[in-house]
DNA sequence: CGCTTTTTTGAAGATGGTCAATGGGTGTGG
DNA sequence: CCACACCCATTGACCATCTTCAAAAAAGCG
Protein backbone atom coordinates (compact mmCIF):
# COMPACT_ATOMS: atom_id res chain seq x y z
CA UNK A 1 0.00 0.00 0.00
CA UNK A 2 1.41 3.45 -0.47
CA UNK A 3 2.46 5.41 2.05
CA UNK A 4 -0.53 8.02 1.52
CA UNK A 5 -3.09 6.03 1.46
CA UNK A 6 -1.52 4.31 5.07
CA UNK A 7 -1.43 7.99 6.12
CA UNK A 8 -4.94 8.90 5.42
CA UNK A 9 -6.36 5.54 6.61
CA UNK A 10 -4.41 5.51 9.94
CA UNK A 11 -6.11 8.72 10.48
CA UNK A 12 -9.25 7.67 10.29
CA UNK A 13 -9.48 5.21 12.41
CA UNK A 14 -8.08 7.26 14.88
CA UNK A 15 -11.63 7.83 15.60
CA UNK A 16 -13.79 5.75 13.01
CA UNK A 17 -14.24 2.57 12.29
CA UNK A 18 -12.72 1.95 8.26
CA UNK A 19 -13.62 -1.49 6.78
CA UNK A 20 -11.61 -3.31 3.92
CA UNK A 21 -14.02 -2.07 1.35
CA UNK A 22 -13.84 1.15 2.67
CA UNK A 23 -9.79 0.76 2.78
CA UNK A 24 -9.69 -0.51 -0.83
CA UNK A 25 -11.93 2.14 -2.12
CA UNK A 26 -9.30 4.85 -0.44
CA UNK A 27 -6.41 2.86 -1.47
CA UNK A 28 -7.94 3.72 -5.42
CA UNK A 29 -7.10 7.47 -4.84
CA UNK A 30 -4.92 9.14 -7.02
CA UNK A 31 -2.38 12.09 -6.03
CA UNK A 32 0.25 14.11 -6.55
CA UNK A 33 2.83 15.42 -4.26
CA UNK A 34 3.93 18.64 -4.09
CA UNK A 35 7.02 20.31 -1.12
CA UNK A 36 6.72 23.11 0.78
CA UNK A 37 9.66 25.19 2.04
CA UNK A 38 9.20 26.92 5.22
CA UNK A 39 7.05 29.43 5.15
CA UNK A 40 5.13 28.95 1.60
CA UNK A 41 1.82 29.65 1.27
CA UNK A 42 0.04 26.65 -1.30
CA UNK A 43 -3.23 28.07 -0.27
CA UNK A 44 -4.30 32.23 -0.38
CA UNK A 45 -7.20 33.14 0.90
CA UNK A 46 -9.75 33.27 -1.98
CA UNK A 47 -8.68 30.52 -3.88
CA UNK A 48 -10.34 27.75 -5.35
CA UNK A 49 -9.07 24.95 -5.41
CA UNK A 50 -10.27 21.50 -6.96
CA UNK A 51 -8.22 19.33 -4.97
CA UNK A 52 -7.60 18.59 -1.38
CA UNK A 53 -4.61 18.34 0.47
CA UNK A 54 -3.25 15.60 2.99
CA UNK A 55 -0.65 16.74 5.48
CA UNK A 56 2.76 13.97 4.74
CA UNK A 57 5.25 15.52 6.41
CA UNK A 58 5.99 18.30 8.56
CA UNK A 59 3.65 20.97 9.75
CA UNK A 60 1.25 23.71 8.00
CA UNK A 61 -0.78 26.31 9.53
CA UNK A 62 -4.10 27.84 8.66
CA UNK A 63 -4.14 31.90 8.67
CA UNK A 64 -6.28 34.64 8.22
CA UNK A 65 -4.50 37.39 6.72
CA UNK A 66 -5.95 41.11 8.13
CA UNK A 67 -6.28 44.66 6.82
CA UNK A 68 -3.29 45.46 8.64
CA UNK A 69 -1.07 42.54 6.68
CA UNK A 70 -0.88 40.59 10.29
CA UNK A 71 -1.89 37.43 10.71
CA UNK A 72 -4.53 35.37 13.26
CA UNK A 73 -2.98 31.93 13.06
CA UNK A 74 -6.40 29.51 13.18
CA UNK A 75 -4.70 25.92 13.85
CA UNK A 76 -1.69 23.82 12.97
CA UNK A 77 -1.71 20.79 11.26
CA UNK A 78 0.24 17.40 11.26
CA UNK A 79 1.07 14.44 9.39
CA UNK A 80 -2.18 13.04 8.59
CA UNK A 81 -4.48 16.21 8.69
CA UNK A 82 -6.95 17.28 5.53
CA UNK A 83 -6.32 20.87 6.40
CA UNK A 84 -7.96 22.33 3.48
CA UNK A 85 -10.77 19.58 3.62
CA UNK A 86 -13.46 22.28 3.69
CA UNK A 87 -12.91 23.22 0.04
CA UNK A 88 -14.35 19.86 -1.12
CA UNK A 89 -17.51 21.72 -0.72
CA UNK A 90 -16.89 25.53 0.08
CA UNK A 91 -15.67 27.27 -2.99
CA UNK A 92 -13.69 29.93 -2.20
CA UNK A 93 -10.92 29.74 0.91
CA UNK A 94 -11.84 32.10 3.44
CA UNK A 95 -8.30 31.76 4.77
CA UNK A 96 -4.95 30.63 4.02
CA UNK A 97 -2.91 27.97 4.34
CA UNK A 98 0.96 27.42 4.80
CA UNK A 99 3.78 25.46 5.80
CA UNK A 100 5.17 25.81 8.99
CA UNK A 101 8.19 24.12 8.42
CA UNK A 102 9.36 22.77 5.20
CA UNK A 103 6.33 20.10 4.67
CA UNK A 104 5.48 17.57 1.77
CA UNK A 105 1.32 16.94 0.96
CA UNK A 106 -0.64 15.58 -1.22
CA UNK A 107 -3.04 16.88 -3.20
CA UNK A 108 -6.37 14.61 -3.64
CA UNK A 109 -8.59 15.48 -6.63
CA UNK A 110 -12.34 16.68 -5.17
CA UNK A 111 -13.78 14.46 -7.90
CA UNK A 112 -12.24 11.37 -7.02
CA UNK A 113 -13.39 12.32 -2.92
CA UNK A 114 -16.96 12.55 -3.76
CA UNK A 115 -16.96 9.93 -6.05
CA UNK A 116 -15.64 7.76 -3.45
CA UNK A 117 -18.14 9.22 -1.23
CA UNK A 118 -21.36 8.00 -3.04
CA UNK A 119 -20.32 5.21 -3.58
CA UNK A 120 -18.79 4.28 0.35
CA UNK A 121 -21.20 6.72 2.31
CA UNK A 122 -18.95 5.21 5.74
CA UNK A 123 -15.78 6.94 4.11
CA UNK A 124 -17.30 10.02 3.66
CA UNK A 125 -18.85 9.96 7.14
CA UNK A 126 -15.25 9.74 8.47
CA UNK A 127 -14.19 12.79 6.43
CA UNK A 128 -17.26 14.63 7.31
CA UNK A 129 -16.30 13.20 11.38
CA UNK A 130 -13.31 14.95 10.80
CA UNK A 131 -14.57 17.94 9.83
CA UNK A 132 -16.26 18.23 12.44
CA UNK A 133 -13.39 17.90 14.67
CA UNK A 134 -11.59 20.72 13.15
CA UNK A 135 -14.41 22.61 14.08
CA UNK A 136 -14.37 21.44 17.70
CA UNK A 137 -10.41 22.87 17.58
CA UNK A 138 -11.82 25.99 16.42
CA UNK A 139 -14.10 26.23 19.16
CA UNK A 140 -12.18 25.42 22.24
CA UNK A 141 -9.50 28.53 20.46
CA UNK A 142 -12.67 30.28 21.01
CA UNK A 143 -12.22 29.83 24.32
CA UNK A 144 -8.85 29.51 25.18
CA UNK A 145 -8.14 33.68 23.32
CA UNK A 146 -11.41 34.68 25.47
CA UNK A 147 -11.76 33.47 28.47
CA UNK A 148 -8.57 32.02 29.55
CA UNK A 149 -5.33 34.04 31.28
CA UNK A 150 -2.06 34.23 29.54
CA UNK A 151 -1.01 31.26 30.96
CA UNK A 152 -3.81 29.26 30.64
CA UNK A 153 -3.82 29.97 27.32
CA UNK A 154 -0.23 28.79 26.35
CA UNK A 155 -0.48 25.46 28.16
CA UNK A 156 -4.01 24.29 26.77
CA UNK A 157 -2.06 25.35 22.90
CA UNK A 158 0.83 23.00 23.86
CA UNK A 159 -1.70 20.26 25.57
CA UNK A 160 -3.78 20.29 22.82
CA UNK A 161 -0.53 19.86 20.00
CA UNK A 162 1.05 17.11 22.29
CA UNK A 163 -2.26 15.13 22.43
CA UNK A 164 -2.85 15.42 19.21
CA UNK A 165 0.51 14.53 18.09
CA UNK A 166 0.99 11.53 20.57
CA UNK A 167 -2.74 10.50 19.06
CA UNK A 168 -1.24 10.49 15.53
CA UNK A 169 2.30 8.93 17.14
CA UNK A 170 4.46 11.92 16.05
CA UNK A 171 6.07 12.42 19.49
CA UNK A 172 9.27 11.07 20.35
CA UNK A 173 9.15 10.59 23.97
CA UNK A 174 7.91 13.31 25.59
CA UNK A 175 8.96 15.86 22.84
CA UNK A 176 7.52 16.39 20.06
CA UNK A 177 8.43 18.67 16.88
CA UNK A 178 7.00 22.60 17.02
CA UNK A 179 8.58 24.87 14.79
CA UNK A 180 7.16 27.80 15.13
CA UNK A 181 8.74 31.02 16.35
CA UNK A 182 7.25 33.20 19.45
CA UNK A 183 5.52 35.58 16.99
CA UNK A 184 4.10 32.65 15.40
CA UNK A 185 2.77 31.59 18.69
CA UNK A 186 1.44 35.34 19.25
CA UNK A 187 -0.46 35.51 16.20
CA UNK A 188 -2.12 31.88 17.75
CA UNK A 189 -2.82 33.02 20.98
CA UNK A 190 -3.78 36.59 20.30
CA UNK A 191 -1.13 38.43 22.87
CA UNK A 192 2.04 40.62 22.20
CA UNK A 193 5.20 38.95 21.55
CA UNK A 194 6.58 39.99 24.55
CA UNK A 195 4.13 38.72 26.52
CA UNK A 196 4.45 35.44 24.79
CA UNK A 197 8.40 35.54 26.05
CA UNK A 198 7.20 36.11 29.51
CA UNK A 199 4.34 33.79 29.50
CA UNK A 200 7.28 30.75 28.59
CA UNK A 201 9.41 32.28 30.98
CA UNK A 202 6.86 31.17 33.40
CA UNK A 203 5.90 28.07 32.28
CA UNK A 204 9.53 27.12 31.90
CA UNK A 205 10.18 28.15 35.26
CA UNK A 206 7.45 25.86 36.64
CA UNK A 207 9.56 23.33 34.77
CA UNK A 208 6.31 22.61 33.00
CA UNK A 209 7.45 22.18 29.71
CA UNK A 210 10.66 23.23 27.06
CA UNK A 211 10.43 25.02 24.25
CA UNK A 212 13.83 25.28 22.16
CA UNK A 213 15.17 25.18 18.94
CA UNK A 214 11.42 23.73 17.13
CA UNK A 215 11.10 21.43 19.66
CA UNK A 216 8.69 21.34 22.57
CA UNK A 217 9.32 19.04 25.60
CA UNK A 218 6.91 18.08 28.31
CA UNK A 219 8.38 17.94 31.45
CA UNK A 220 5.29 18.11 33.65
CA UNK A 221 2.17 16.66 31.81
CA UNK A 222 -0.30 16.38 34.66
CA UNK A 223 0.66 20.11 35.68
CA UNK A 224 0.68 21.47 31.91
CA UNK A 225 -2.53 20.11 31.95
CA UNK A 226 -4.00 21.84 35.14
CA UNK A 227 -2.45 25.06 33.88
CA UNK A 228 -4.01 24.80 30.89
CA UNK A 229 -7.53 23.57 32.06
CA UNK A 230 -6.71 20.97 29.23
CA UNK A 231 -9.63 18.27 28.78
CA UNK A 232 -9.17 16.26 25.60
CA UNK A 233 -12.81 15.11 24.98
CA UNK A 234 -13.16 18.15 22.70
CA UNK A 235 -10.56 16.30 20.28
CA UNK A 236 -13.27 13.11 20.23
CA UNK A 237 -10.37 10.86 19.60
CA UNK A 238 -10.77 7.22 20.59
CA UNK A 239 -8.02 5.95 22.45
CA UNK A 240 -5.90 6.96 25.28
CA UNK A 241 -2.44 9.31 24.03
CA UNK A 242 0.76 6.47 24.32
CA UNK A 243 2.22 9.13 26.13
CA UNK A 244 2.32 8.36 29.91
CA UNK A 245 2.92 11.30 32.26
CA UNK A 246 5.80 11.30 34.54
CA UNK A 247 7.94 9.03 32.32
CA UNK B 1 -45.50 20.41 2.15
CA UNK B 2 -44.74 20.77 6.58
CA UNK B 3 -43.32 23.95 7.76
CA UNK B 4 -40.76 22.52 9.27
CA UNK B 5 -39.29 20.64 5.81
CA UNK B 6 -39.42 24.22 4.16
CA UNK B 7 -37.52 25.96 6.90
CA UNK B 8 -34.64 23.03 6.37
CA UNK B 9 -34.74 23.19 2.49
CA UNK B 10 -34.59 27.24 2.27
CA UNK B 11 -31.69 26.94 4.49
CA UNK B 12 -30.18 24.85 2.54
CA UNK B 13 -30.98 26.68 -0.85
CA UNK B 14 -28.98 29.12 0.79
CA UNK B 15 -25.82 27.91 -0.45
CA UNK B 16 -26.55 24.51 -1.88
CA UNK B 17 -28.40 23.09 -5.17
CA UNK B 18 -31.38 21.27 -3.99
CA UNK B 19 -33.29 19.47 -6.42
CA UNK B 20 -36.69 18.31 -6.72
CA UNK B 21 -35.38 14.73 -5.80
CA UNK B 22 -33.78 15.61 -2.58
CA UNK B 23 -36.76 17.87 -1.52
CA UNK B 24 -38.97 14.75 -2.11
CA UNK B 25 -36.38 12.86 0.57
CA UNK B 26 -36.20 15.87 3.03
CA UNK B 27 -39.90 15.55 2.84
CA UNK B 28 -40.10 12.13 4.02
CA UNK B 29 -37.89 13.13 6.85
CA UNK B 30 -40.58 12.80 10.86
CA UNK B 31 -39.82 14.67 13.48
CA UNK B 32 -41.06 15.95 16.99
CA UNK B 33 -41.46 19.18 17.92
CA UNK B 34 -40.05 20.89 21.23
CA UNK B 35 -41.09 24.27 23.01
CA UNK B 36 -38.05 26.30 25.31
CA UNK B 37 -38.19 28.55 27.26
CA UNK B 38 -35.63 31.36 27.91
CA UNK B 39 -32.35 29.83 28.62
CA UNK B 40 -33.13 26.42 28.57
CA UNK B 41 -30.88 24.42 27.76
CA UNK B 42 -31.74 21.55 25.18
CA UNK B 43 -28.62 20.02 25.22
CA UNK B 44 -26.01 19.74 28.10
CA UNK B 45 -21.87 19.21 27.53
CA UNK B 46 -21.65 15.17 27.35
CA UNK B 47 -24.84 14.23 26.33
CA UNK B 48 -25.26 11.82 23.33
CA UNK B 49 -28.08 12.19 21.76
CA UNK B 50 -29.98 10.41 19.19
CA UNK B 51 -31.25 13.24 16.90
CA UNK B 52 -30.49 16.86 15.59
CA UNK B 53 -32.20 19.60 15.98
CA UNK B 54 -33.38 22.84 13.65
CA UNK B 55 -34.31 25.44 15.04
CA UNK B 56 -38.02 27.02 13.91
CA UNK B 57 -38.31 29.83 15.89
CA UNK B 58 -36.40 32.29 18.36
CA UNK B 59 -32.79 32.21 19.30
CA UNK B 60 -30.24 29.82 20.75
CA UNK B 61 -26.63 29.69 21.81
CA UNK B 62 -24.25 27.48 22.00
CA UNK B 63 -21.83 27.46 24.61
CA UNK B 64 -18.51 26.41 26.84
CA UNK B 65 -18.95 25.84 30.27
CA UNK B 66 -16.42 26.64 32.49
CA UNK B 67 -14.53 25.38 35.48
CA UNK B 68 -15.55 28.41 37.48
CA UNK B 69 -19.42 28.32 35.92
CA UNK B 70 -19.12 30.86 33.91
CA UNK B 71 -19.62 30.40 30.41
CA UNK B 72 -18.25 31.31 26.87
CA UNK B 73 -20.82 31.19 24.13
CA UNK B 74 -19.85 30.63 20.55
CA UNK B 75 -22.67 31.26 18.11
CA UNK B 76 -25.61 32.22 17.98
CA UNK B 77 -28.70 30.31 15.70
CA UNK B 78 -31.70 31.46 14.48
CA UNK B 79 -34.65 29.69 12.44
CA UNK B 80 -33.23 26.97 9.59
CA UNK B 81 -30.32 26.40 11.72
CA UNK B 82 -29.22 23.15 13.30
CA UNK B 83 -27.21 24.09 16.06
CA UNK B 84 -26.55 20.37 16.97
CA UNK B 85 -25.73 18.38 13.32
CA UNK B 86 -22.31 17.49 14.64
CA UNK B 87 -24.11 15.15 16.86
CA UNK B 88 -24.84 13.23 13.92
CA UNK B 89 -20.58 11.86 13.76
CA UNK B 90 -19.60 12.74 17.29
CA UNK B 91 -20.64 10.84 19.91
CA UNK B 92 -20.53 13.29 22.87
CA UNK B 93 -21.23 17.05 22.99
CA UNK B 94 -18.62 19.04 23.51
CA UNK B 95 -20.15 22.04 24.39
CA UNK B 96 -23.86 22.84 25.68
CA UNK B 97 -26.60 24.28 23.25
CA UNK B 98 -29.42 26.58 24.85
CA UNK B 99 -32.35 28.67 24.01
CA UNK B 100 -31.44 32.44 24.28
CA UNK B 101 -35.53 33.20 23.90
CA UNK B 102 -38.23 31.19 24.20
CA UNK B 103 -37.39 28.85 21.04
CA UNK B 104 -39.03 25.76 19.06
CA UNK B 105 -36.77 23.43 17.54
CA UNK B 106 -37.59 20.03 15.40
CA UNK B 107 -35.98 17.16 16.35
CA UNK B 108 -34.96 14.76 14.13
CA UNK B 109 -33.64 11.28 14.03
CA UNK B 110 -29.61 10.34 13.16
CA UNK B 111 -30.92 7.45 11.71
CA UNK B 112 -32.97 9.05 9.07
CA UNK B 113 -30.87 11.35 8.43
CA UNK B 114 -27.76 9.08 7.92
CA UNK B 115 -30.40 6.61 5.89
CA UNK B 116 -31.44 10.11 3.55
CA UNK B 117 -27.43 10.86 2.70
CA UNK B 118 -26.93 7.51 1.63
CA UNK B 119 -29.53 7.46 -0.66
CA UNK B 120 -29.56 11.07 -1.64
CA UNK B 121 -25.66 12.11 -1.22
CA UNK B 122 -26.36 15.30 -2.67
CA UNK B 123 -28.45 15.97 0.75
CA UNK B 124 -25.84 14.82 2.78
CA UNK B 125 -23.16 17.38 0.97
CA UNK B 126 -25.64 20.23 1.63
CA UNK B 127 -25.77 19.84 5.20
CA UNK B 128 -22.08 18.71 5.54
CA UNK B 129 -21.32 22.14 3.93
CA UNK B 130 -23.89 23.56 6.79
CA UNK B 131 -21.03 22.32 8.96
CA UNK B 132 -18.36 24.28 7.14
CA UNK B 133 -20.01 27.14 7.26
CA UNK B 134 -20.36 26.73 10.83
CA UNK B 135 -16.62 26.06 11.22
CA UNK B 136 -15.96 29.61 8.86
CA UNK B 137 -18.04 31.01 11.50
CA UNK B 138 -16.10 29.26 14.10
CA UNK B 139 -12.88 30.45 12.61
CA UNK B 140 -14.00 34.22 12.19
CA UNK B 141 -14.88 34.18 15.72
CA UNK B 142 -11.25 33.32 16.87
CA UNK B 143 -10.08 36.09 14.82
CA UNK B 144 -12.60 38.40 16.12
CA UNK B 145 -11.90 38.25 19.82
CA UNK B 146 -7.95 37.71 19.40
CA UNK B 147 -6.86 40.36 16.59
CA UNK B 148 -9.71 43.04 16.82
CA UNK B 149 -10.15 45.76 19.56
CA UNK B 150 -13.57 46.05 21.53
CA UNK B 151 -15.10 48.13 19.36
CA UNK B 152 -14.47 46.04 15.95
CA UNK B 153 -15.67 43.06 18.07
CA UNK B 154 -18.89 43.93 18.83
CA UNK B 155 -19.69 45.56 15.20
CA UNK B 156 -18.56 42.48 13.71
CA UNK B 157 -20.78 40.26 15.76
CA UNK B 158 -23.29 42.91 15.10
CA UNK B 159 -22.62 42.41 11.02
CA UNK B 160 -22.53 38.90 11.26
CA UNK B 161 -25.80 38.18 13.29
CA UNK B 162 -27.75 40.91 10.99
CA UNK B 163 -26.34 39.77 7.61
CA UNK B 164 -27.56 35.81 8.53
CA UNK B 165 -30.65 37.11 9.55
CA UNK B 166 -30.91 39.19 6.52
CA UNK B 167 -29.97 35.93 4.54
CA UNK B 168 -32.83 33.99 5.67
CA UNK B 169 -35.44 36.69 5.49
CA UNK B 170 -35.36 37.19 9.57
CA UNK B 171 -35.14 41.09 10.08
CA UNK B 172 -38.07 43.81 9.78
CA UNK B 173 -36.08 46.72 7.40
CA UNK B 174 -32.94 47.33 9.18
CA UNK B 175 -34.42 45.64 12.94
CA UNK B 176 -33.54 41.92 13.71
CA UNK B 177 -34.42 39.91 17.18
CA UNK B 178 -31.66 39.88 19.45
CA UNK B 179 -33.07 38.77 22.60
CA UNK B 180 -29.42 38.64 24.38
CA UNK B 181 -28.15 40.63 27.54
CA UNK B 182 -25.28 42.51 28.07
CA UNK B 183 -23.59 40.23 30.23
CA UNK B 184 -24.08 37.36 27.49
CA UNK B 185 -22.49 39.61 25.00
CA UNK B 186 -19.71 39.99 26.81
CA UNK B 187 -19.59 35.74 27.56
CA UNK B 188 -19.28 35.47 23.53
CA UNK B 189 -16.99 38.79 22.73
CA UNK B 190 -14.77 38.04 25.90
CA UNK B 191 -15.05 41.26 27.52
CA UNK B 192 -16.28 42.54 30.97
CA UNK B 193 -19.98 43.55 31.04
CA UNK B 194 -18.58 46.98 31.98
CA UNK B 195 -16.43 47.21 28.52
CA UNK B 196 -19.56 45.76 27.12
CA UNK B 197 -21.55 48.87 28.15
CA UNK B 198 -18.97 51.31 27.28
CA UNK B 199 -18.47 49.82 24.20
CA UNK B 200 -21.94 49.68 23.40
CA UNK B 201 -22.16 53.42 23.89
CA UNK B 202 -19.67 54.08 21.83
CA UNK B 203 -21.47 52.10 18.30
CA UNK B 204 -24.46 54.23 19.79
CA UNK B 205 -22.63 57.41 20.01
CA UNK B 206 -21.40 57.07 16.41
CA UNK B 207 -24.87 56.44 15.00
CA UNK B 208 -24.64 53.24 13.67
CA UNK B 209 -26.69 50.61 16.00
CA UNK B 210 -29.69 50.82 18.28
CA UNK B 211 -29.76 48.16 21.22
CA UNK B 212 -32.51 48.12 23.47
CA UNK B 213 -35.53 45.70 24.58
CA UNK B 214 -33.76 42.66 22.52
CA UNK B 215 -33.61 44.07 18.69
CA UNK B 216 -30.71 45.45 17.46
CA UNK B 217 -31.35 48.28 14.91
CA UNK B 218 -28.81 49.26 12.40
CA UNK B 219 -28.76 52.76 11.62
CA UNK B 220 -25.55 52.98 9.71
CA UNK B 221 -24.27 49.62 7.72
CA UNK B 222 -21.81 50.77 5.86
CA UNK B 223 -19.78 52.46 8.78
CA UNK B 224 -21.31 49.40 11.11
CA UNK B 225 -19.23 47.40 8.61
CA UNK B 226 -16.17 49.68 8.46
CA UNK B 227 -15.88 49.43 12.32
CA UNK B 228 -16.23 45.85 12.12
CA UNK B 229 -13.76 44.96 9.40
CA UNK B 230 -16.62 43.18 8.18
CA UNK B 231 -16.03 40.91 4.44
CA UNK B 232 -19.28 38.40 4.57
CA UNK B 233 -16.80 36.08 2.10
CA UNK B 234 -16.66 33.89 5.30
CA UNK B 235 -20.23 32.81 5.24
CA UNK B 236 -20.38 31.54 1.72
CA UNK B 237 -24.20 32.60 1.45
CA UNK B 238 -24.95 32.67 -2.51
CA UNK B 239 -26.99 35.68 -2.87
CA UNK B 240 -26.47 39.31 -1.45
CA UNK B 241 -28.50 40.26 0.85
CA UNK B 242 -32.02 41.31 0.66
CA UNK B 243 -30.82 44.57 3.49
CA UNK B 244 -30.27 47.95 1.68
CA UNK B 245 -27.88 49.63 3.31
CA UNK B 246 -29.32 53.41 3.88
CA UNK B 247 -32.72 53.11 3.61
C1' DC C 1 -46.46 49.45 43.35
C1' DG C 2 -42.55 47.00 45.35
C1' DC C 3 -39.26 43.66 44.11
C1' DT C 4 -35.77 41.69 41.13
C1' DT C 5 -32.93 41.95 37.38
C1' DT C 6 -30.35 44.47 34.18
C1' DT C 7 -28.06 48.42 32.71
C1' DT C 8 -25.26 52.31 33.56
C1' DT C 9 -21.58 54.90 35.69
C1' DG C 10 -17.44 55.79 38.59
C1' DA C 11 -12.93 55.02 40.41
C1' DA C 12 -8.94 52.09 41.47
C1' DG C 13 -5.96 48.63 40.25
C1' DA C 14 -4.04 44.93 37.43
C1' DT C 15 -2.59 43.43 33.21
C1' DG C 16 -0.93 43.28 28.85
C1' DG C 17 0.67 46.24 24.87
C1' DT C 18 4.05 49.29 22.96
C1' DC C 19 8.52 50.90 22.43
C1' DA C 20 13.25 50.56 22.79
C1' DA C 21 17.42 48.40 23.70
C1' DT C 22 20.26 44.30 24.62
C1' DG C 23 21.86 39.71 23.89
C1' DG C 24 22.62 35.28 21.54
C1' DG C 25 23.07 32.40 17.78
C1' DT C 26 23.92 31.49 12.98
C1' DG C 27 25.44 32.23 8.42
C1' DT C 28 28.31 34.71 5.18
C1' DG C 29 32.09 36.83 3.28
C1' DG C 30 36.48 38.85 3.83
C1' DC D 1 39.30 32.16 11.48
C1' DC D 2 37.30 36.25 12.53
C1' DA D 3 34.14 40.22 11.76
C1' DC D 4 29.95 41.52 10.60
C1' DA D 5 25.13 41.36 9.85
C1' DC D 6 20.79 39.64 10.60
C1' DC D 7 17.18 37.40 12.82
C1' DC D 8 15.06 36.10 16.78
C1' DA D 9 14.64 35.86 21.67
C1' DT D 10 14.88 38.47 25.87
C1' DT D 11 14.32 42.14 29.12
C1' DG D 12 12.92 46.70 31.07
C1' DA D 13 10.10 50.81 31.57
C1' DC D 14 6.16 53.21 30.60
C1' DC D 15 1.57 53.72 29.24
C1' DA D 16 -3.11 52.55 27.55
C1' DT D 17 -6.62 49.59 28.24
C1' DC D 18 -9.58 46.51 30.37
C1' DT D 19 -11.10 44.28 34.68
C1' DT D 20 -12.74 44.51 39.09
C1' DC D 21 -15.44 46.29 42.57
C1' DA D 22 -19.04 49.09 44.10
C1' DA D 23 -23.05 51.64 43.74
C1' DA D 24 -26.86 54.03 41.51
C1' DA D 25 -30.31 54.27 38.03
C1' DA D 26 -33.49 52.14 35.04
C1' DA D 27 -36.34 48.68 33.36
C1' DG D 28 -39.17 44.48 33.75
C1' DC D 29 -42.38 41.69 36.24
C1' DG D 30 -45.57 39.86 39.46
Amino acid sequence: MERIHRILIDKLKEHSRIGHEDMVAIQALSFTIRELGRNEDFIRQGDAPKVSALVVEGMVGRYHLLPNGRRQYLSFHMAGDMPDSQTLFLDRMDHAVCAISPAVVASIPHKQLTRMFELRPQVGFAIWRETLIDAAIFREAITNNSARDMAARMAHLFCELFYRADASRLTRGNVMALPIGLAQLGETLGMAIATVNRTLAELRAARTIEFRGGELEVLDWPRLVEIGQFDPSYLHLKKAPAFTPGE
